[in-house]
DNA sequence: CGCAGCTATTGGAACGTTCCATTGTGAGGG
DNA sequence: CCCTCACAATGGAACGTTCCAATAGCTGCG
């Protein structure tokens, strides 16, 4: 294979009988140059095989059009959805993502943080990791690096993510209305603002409804809630508000495993609206968020800071919207 | 807040009061210089609020610890666990990922592959798209970029993944000596190296038992396995060998939703063994390829065409386990 | 006919590192 | 006492773009 040499705007400049500065401002198809000059250089950048250098642009301009992503856990299917719908409109506005998982360890959080402000990012995407301060935001500030929070956010600061107390409220309003009075929240074992915001959705229309709200801990993980509803007493809640979809799934297998079938003896909501949910036996009940708007969201409020860091920080929530499958009982699977 | 200027390993050196290249060697703690020195321009550089700059180190040096993954669809959790491990070990390398989820479009993986060319990345793994021509790695021999496929692969070239043919081949056995005789292979609709190399090692296992291997098609998708399953006839296989779990899980529901009891009626096995596959009902009996493995394996193998691109391209194929749970009907939960 | 004002093109500095060749310094040997 | 050698530190070019100021060529107007 002849081992040919990287070409450079200098070569192309050459071959085509121009300046250097001209063909760079070819290549970038800048208007002030005559059309006819334009595909001069383009047929000779072409001919020679000419490959734009992106390090050497980074360096010169300061933008990297690279935007840093902190994923709390990318193997929890919802955050995966996410980050593909961020990946997805990045690509459209032509940036490019730096991944880093943290699972959920604020320690390697900090760590990619740090070689993020090296890197040559225009900005950052951040899940807060479980445990994260909110001091973050005044690092980031101090750094200079323009950024957002997803799903999981703090009091101010650019944020995006749903409306998580609409959520949990309409899940519980729902039940409530096919009558269900023995309600409980499963799920919200570790603390961060997505699990104090769905608890209290759900412990608002429990207030309003004048019933007692009762909650059942358990961590984000299907085995762990399995177990818990395996182990629900017969005159326990006969109905489930459950943290999210995993839970929830955790939830019917564990209520199968002890005899009983979620939507028919127990009834079973979900939040998030996963993939697996629709497919689901039974299928989930549950609240609508939409994973990879919500990423494709971020991503803009993202660029919107990047390109315009003197203005306010846009919190963008979206509305959730409730899904009504089989797991909750309204179903006419179980009807009669 | 003071707008303070971005210091420079210049600025370090001046308080250091040694020359900047001298400065410049500290910060790498090279240990050409003295450790006195060092300690004096690391201290200074501490007192002033030193950040490397990568894009200049990138831009002089031609390495930019960075590689370029290609996935192939990152809501796959199979896929988003993989995603992990690779971006575990290349972080543990020193290495940052940049991270494109093509969806499984080759025309979205080629343009990404065209941006990595330009992006200052110093190889890419791929997990290449369904579709994806062999003439790929001619391309990049031609680029000059190191690389290396994961999972899917082709003949040549450096290559991580499984060892699929040995999987099926386990699951098929081991229903064989469970006494099953009508077993039929679910999957592999969408054609490519894994659905081939899995209904091989299926195949291979009936052809040398002399019994008629059956493929029933469905897609990668719950629902489609789900569909298929439900109508299964009542004098249909007794056990089936599913691509992957997924379609393991859509083969479960589709049993239940006709009235079957998955592992007590008809046996089924998964690959891959995805975290979802143990907390399953029936608990699933499957393959286990630990993906966060392959990914970790296959950041090394690329590692090492990086530092030696002259050495011949490493395959490495991970032998995979037979994990027996509920799902094939071995376990005491059907006995008796 | 000269000059303003425009457009199209040019030249060269700058970005902040790394890399290489070179200098300075003190110890050890002939 | 000088020369060599190793070690420590230095100076400056180079990486390939972008950016800005400057120039050349042209048109139109007074």
């Amino acid at each position: 294979m002849p081992l040919m040499q990287r070409i450079r705007i200098k070569d192309v400049a050459k071959e085509a009988g121009v300046a250097l500065s001209t063909a760079a401002l070819a290549l970038r198809d800048d208007t002030k140059l005559r059309e006819e000059t334009r595909r001069l250089v383009r047929d000779a950048a072409a001919r020679l095989g000419y490959v734009y250098d992106r390090s050497a642009a980074v360096m010169r301009s300061g933008k990297s059009h690279t935007i840093g992503l902190l994923v709390c856990e990318i193997t929890n299917p919802f955050y995966a959805e996410l980050t593909a719908g961020v990946e997805e409109a990045l690509d459209e506005a032509g940036f490019v993502v730096m991944l880093a998982n943290t699972s959920e360890s604020v320690t390697r959080q900090r760590r990619m943080l740090e070689r993020f402000r090296e890197q040559p990012v225009d900005g950052v995407l951040i899940m807060p990791a479980t445990g994260t301060p909110p001091s973050l935001l005044e690092d980031l500030e101090r750094w200079q690096m323009p950024h957002a929070t997803v799903v999981r956010g703090f009091r101010r600061g650019a944020h995006t993510g749903p409306d998580n107390r609409a959520g949990t409220r309409m899940a519980t309003e729902h039940l409530l209305a096919l009558g269900h009075r023995r309600i409980a929240f499963l799920g919200g074992l570790v603390k961060n603002s997505v699990s104090r915001e769905r608890w209290d959705g759900y412990f608002r229309a429990m207030c309003a409804a004048g019933l007692r709200p009762e909650q059942l801990f358990c961590r984000t993980d299907i085995g762990e809630a399995a177990a818990v509803a395996e182990s629900l007493p017969a005159d326990g809640p006969t109905a489930l508000v459950c943290y999210n979809d995993s839970v929830a799934f955790g939830a019917t297998l564990g209520l199968l495993r002890s005899g009983r079938m979620p939507g028919r003896d127990v009834a079973v909501t979900g939040f998030d609206d996963i993939r697996e949910a629709a497919a689901w036996f039974p299928a989930l009940t549950t609240i609508r968020v939409s994973p990879r708007e919500i990423g494709r969201a971020s991503a803009r409020v993202l660029l919107e800071r990047i390109a315009d860091p003197a203005s306010p920080p846009r919190r963008e929530i979206l509305a959730p919207t409730l899904v009504v499958r089989e797991s909750c009982g309204a179903h006419p699977r179980w009807k009669g």
